[in-house]
DNA sequence: TGTTAATTAGCATTAATTGCAAATTGACTC
DNA sequence: GAGTCAATTTGCAATTAATGCTAATTAACA
């Protein structure tokens, strides 16, 4: 995702409005690594700026993902995470606390699918599961709690 | 997926019971190849067995999960699907009409991550989006429209 | 400073899935 | 073959994530 600064141009040429809330957001988006779900960024924009909606939170992720300027990310757990970081790359979710990193990923994009004949293939997606470092030193704290391949079984947050 | 057979003493061993619900849904799922959604097989339950409750099918998939007889996977639209293949394989699906088949990655086991020190891989899945034989034949069909990377556009399911 | 179309907020709605409690029924015992 | 009891099924309410809709507001331009 480009900067504040480049948005506001982009916004503009676009014929969209730069309004507080978006600027807001903007900022907050910026190099952010943490994956925000749209619930966790409002929550982070409320402090900055009482009584914004989530409804505009949602709205303007969306323009941002429309304009190519950020990615959803679906690591299987209830909720989409956004990520500003538009770069080619992967990620790394742990099973324990649900934390979300980007990596890297050497041969990625030389993969092939066998098996599924003419299919032309437009991205290509590697996700890890596993247990952070954070995570495997102290045995089990707050977290996901089991396996994030069972998203009927999850414990869901608890508002 | 072991075969219902199969599935019928396991879940005896395991002090379950078998209802003709369960063996009917283990015959569905049983090397299905489709991924179907919980309301999916909801459907094609109900054609065989009036009066099965979803309510039902859901449990049965999470104790078939639980048990390790089958997948989750979740391709970013809004329903889980459920893979009955255990075997090591990942996914491709069709942006276009939304069908997911199950292939098989050389070198995908072999993948690191890298950026993420000291993380301890237990799974790795590799998605493919793209489109699908028949429909980069035919121009664009009934299908799910629009980019599945961004599910909060996505046109929902008419009901 | 006025005009107007874009945006925001807030609430209702939808979709996917789970929680819960009452009624039902496998499986085991005698 | 009948009785017992815990497991299961149903059906409905509840929850979570996200969008639809609309009146009120406001940025951007003339």
């Amino acid at each position: 995702m480009r900067s504040p600064v480049e948005l506001v141009s982009a916004f503009r040429d676009q014929g969209r409005k730069i309004t507080p809330q978006r600027l807001l957001l903007f900022q907050l988006m910026h190099e952010n690594v943490t994956h925000p779900t749209a619930e966790a960024l409002y929550a982070v924009a409320s402090a900055n700026m009482p009584g914004i909606s989530l409804r505009t939170v949602y709205q303007t992720l969306n323009e941002l993902a429309e304009m190519g300027e950020l990615q959803f990310i679906d690591v299987g757990l209830g909720a989409t995470r956004f990520d500003p970081n538009i770069d080619d790359h992967h990620h790394v979710v742990c099973d324990e606390c649900g934390e979300i990193r980007d990596v890297h990923v050497e041969g990625a994009a030389g993969l092939k699918p066998s098996g599924a004949d003419e299919f032309s293939v437009t991205d290509i997606g590697v996700l890890f599961h596993g247990i952070c470092k954070e995570c495997s030193v102290h045995s089990s704290r707050s977290g996901v709690s089991r396996s994030l391949k069972s998203p009927a079984l999850q414990a869901k947050s608890s508002k």
